[in-house]
DNA sequence: CTGGCGATTAACCGTCGATTAACCCGGCGA
DNA sequence: TCGCCGGGTTAATCGACGGTTAATCGCCAG
């Protein structure tokens, strides 16, 4: 799951973005309301945290701009301010829940994920794949239901792959998803965990597609029948 | 784009409906199965919405006996009920996505949104020919509608056959739209290619005009008689 | 019958992905 | 606090596949 962070004070978003990576989820963070449109413009993210006391420009602003434009995405909102007429203005621009601070990180924590849950809940929660499932709220992954312990870049590799049914994703795209846009990576990590993942899950699960990267497996567990 | 809802809750209808064609999308609703039958029977569409709990017949019944009779179309289907052997089932009559009621209207707007992009990346540029397809987006060659898997250079050949239907291609001609103009090619690599080509996919595919170079087969698979 | 062109086959080579091992780092328990 | 443990990354090596070359075959035409 991907979630966009967007918070000015450097401490406060390092800590979140500990905490939630901590948590399994790949998190990007943005310091500024450009920033923040920029990113949302270039990429798809499951969930947004936004701070409303950005320096450039006001958060519920850049709120209600992005949800004209048509931005599906849930956010929860994150403000020092506390007054009815304030929570009102949030929900009513859009905001799906939010949070004053100084907050718990556990908090947010389990906030993001009932909102994840309501998103993820309320239509397949549970991805079948063959004799794979995986279900992305619980983060559990069975194999002829038998339940398989991955890692969490296991997973996340898994869940990129699952989310596009079939089509070929080449390792810099399988990168952002597993990694953020930040961290360069010039070694064959993924290589590695693409290994682990057919360890565990058998050969079948992951096809490479030479030249240009990899993909799912058929869901009928035939192996290679070439 | 052209939506069929299929929903008999008149209220929950009209919502699904009003936000969809305000999305921009071209509906069309029905509130039986037998009616849905009908007009899957005249009309294109390009995804489709489909209430499980329909007053005439079961949903996942007609579901499977679409997708028995052909009918490609993706599915999302919409329930009350929520236990993981009706999600098994549903997917495995043929749904493409599932969402349970009562639901938000903008989850399924942005199911259906990633489902249409789902089906628009994947037939796009499709080329025929008789028993061929190939789809350079994803580049993907069918025979017969099983996949093949080409290789690099097989794929150029064959998108440069298939790019001049039917004229007659010299061998520096297939040359430098394999390789680029600049290589200069001192062997019968691309001799060897085509034979690739034709093992993998008939001999019918690829004719030799003697002198000249090679050109597309007749698209009825007819072996030339000559 | 023979020359020549294209087909076929086999061998060689380079590149890319797979595999394995070593190292590094953070968490946890002793 | 120390040291172990597990996961993640790096790096080195292996092996398979695709691409090219080249040798030989077979067919058609002159």
């Amino acid at each position: 799951m991907r979630v966009l962070v967007c918070e000015d004070d450097e401490l406060i978003a390092s800590g979140i973005v500990a905490g939630l990576t901590a948590q399994g989820l790949t998190v990007e963070h943005v310091a500024t309301a450009s920033a923040a449109r920029a990113m949302v413009g270039v990429a798809e993210f499951d969930v947004m945290v936004l701070d409303l006391g950005l320096p450039d420009e006001d958060g519920l602003k850049l709120l209600k701009q992005l949800r004209q434009q048509g931005l599906e995405t849930p956010v929860l909102i994150l403000t020092a301010r506390d007054s009815v007429t304030d929570r009102v203005d949030g929900l009513q621009a859009g905001a799906d829940d939010y949070l004053l601070k100084p907050f718990d990180l556990r908090e947010l924590a389990a906030r993001l994920h009932t909102l994840l849950r309501r998103v993820a809940g309320r239509s397949v929660n549970l991805i079948e794949h063959g004799r794979l499932t995986y279900d992305p709220s619980s983060r559990e992954t069975t194999l002829d239901g038998q339940p398989v312990d991955l890692s969490r870049r296991e997973q996340s590799l898994l869940q990129a792959l699952l989310h596009s049914r079939g089509r070929v994703l080449s390792s810099e795209q399988l990168k952002d998803s597993v990694y953020g846009f930040n961290d360069e990576l010039e070694s064959n990590a993924l290589n590695v965990h693409i290994h682990h993942l057919r360890r565990k899950l058998g050969n079948g699960i992951v096809e490479t597609v030479r030249g240009l990267g990899y993909r799912l497996g058929p869901a009928d567990g035939a192996e290679s029948s070439k």
